[in-house]
DNA sequence: TACAATTTTCACAAATTACTGAAAATTCAG
DNA sequence: CTGAATTTTCAGTAATTTGTGAAAATTGTA
């Protein structure tokens, strides 16, 4: 499959950007072109418009299924698998922020925990474990926040993010909203 | 300097993690213990406790004054120079967020709205520059929040990430209250 | 069930990134 | 201004990560 240079600068764009995502260059190609493209790519197609192994492609798919970032389809009377991106970029993000913290934070909060039982040893100790609750802490709070992002609708979502600067405002009233 | 066993395995963690979060393991590692210990750290102290060479040291430092994460400090009568982590564990939170919004989201909004300029020559550039449209507009809209985020006071930023599921009744009620 | 189409795995090679020691540059007390 | 202390730079090497082709495994149809 052929990509248009439109298309091209993009994927070579997100390629470069795909490591700084916790990805690499490979994976952001690759999800570039099924995100850019309307029709369900196939592993051939997306081999042929990246220049890159069939087998490259093979593990980047297996590792995008893992992100929970691409949807499967069949086309009757073809033997190959299509793939595609879902059509709301706000599925797309949602999903992004619940994996990347099952990546990024959770692990991290698992150690966390675990310090903070243990007895501290000296007044170091004590020390590193006030600094392990305040960490401990404000990551269980964008945990919580992640979560709640997960059960938002898009449009709610859109809404809330739309906000902008309206959400400190939001805030400095809230005890007064809360109350009816 | 010697570091008590419960610091080690924290540095270890955060050694694997650093990777993840876009730095790399010895990156992890120097602010882990940074942040950790009470006393500011001068570079041979960081060199002796996590074991890698003080020229290591010395481009860890410089990579983390890029990320605004460290803050110097002078000791009377030692020419050495020492490094922190700020106290306020908010501080740190709101500076990662601006930070890794410059290295992961900046540099594509840049992209989309360049491809956004452009012509689309055939219907296949259409459908890909509505995509573009709409990751434009959303990376628009994290964009404002963290915006907002670095005006927050810490204890501001603390109250609404506690408000938790809260948030979602705010939301529902947000027109009326936005009739004051 | 048999077999051709398709996908996946994996050992090795290629490419990239990180680390070191030595040398150069900078800093500052006297 | 001098020189010792300290920090930074950088070329080369080490370690890690990524990509490939060939072979194995799987799939689905006839």
């Amino acid at each position: 499959m052929k990509i248009t240079a439109m298309t091209q600068s993009l994927v070579l764009h997100f390629g470069e950007m795909g490591s700084r995502w916790g990805l690499n260059r490979t994976l952001g190609q690759m999800y570039a072109v099924i995100v850019l493209t309307e029709a369900p790519l196939n592993a051939d197609q997306i081999s042929e418009a990246l220049q890159i192994s069939r087998s490259n492609v093979s593990m980047g798919l297996k590792e995008l299924k893992s992100w929970n970032l691409i949807k499967l389809h069949h086309i009757p009377g073809d033997r190959k698998e299509y793939f595609s991106a879902p059509n709301d970029i706000w599925e797309i993000a949602r999903t992004l922020v619940v994996e990347r913290r099952k990546r990024e934070l959770d692990p991290t909060l698992s150690t966390l925990r675990d310090a903070l039982m243990e007895q501290p040893s000296n007044e170091s100790d004590e020390y590193t474990q006030m600094r392990v609750k305040q960490m401990h802490d404000l990551m269980e709070m964008v945990t919580l926040w992640t979560n709640e992002m997960q059960g938002m609708s898009s449009e709610k979502l859109a809404t809330l993010l739309k906000m902008g600067e309206g959400i400190s405002k939001i805030l400095d009233v809230k005890d007064k909203l809360l109350l009816r």
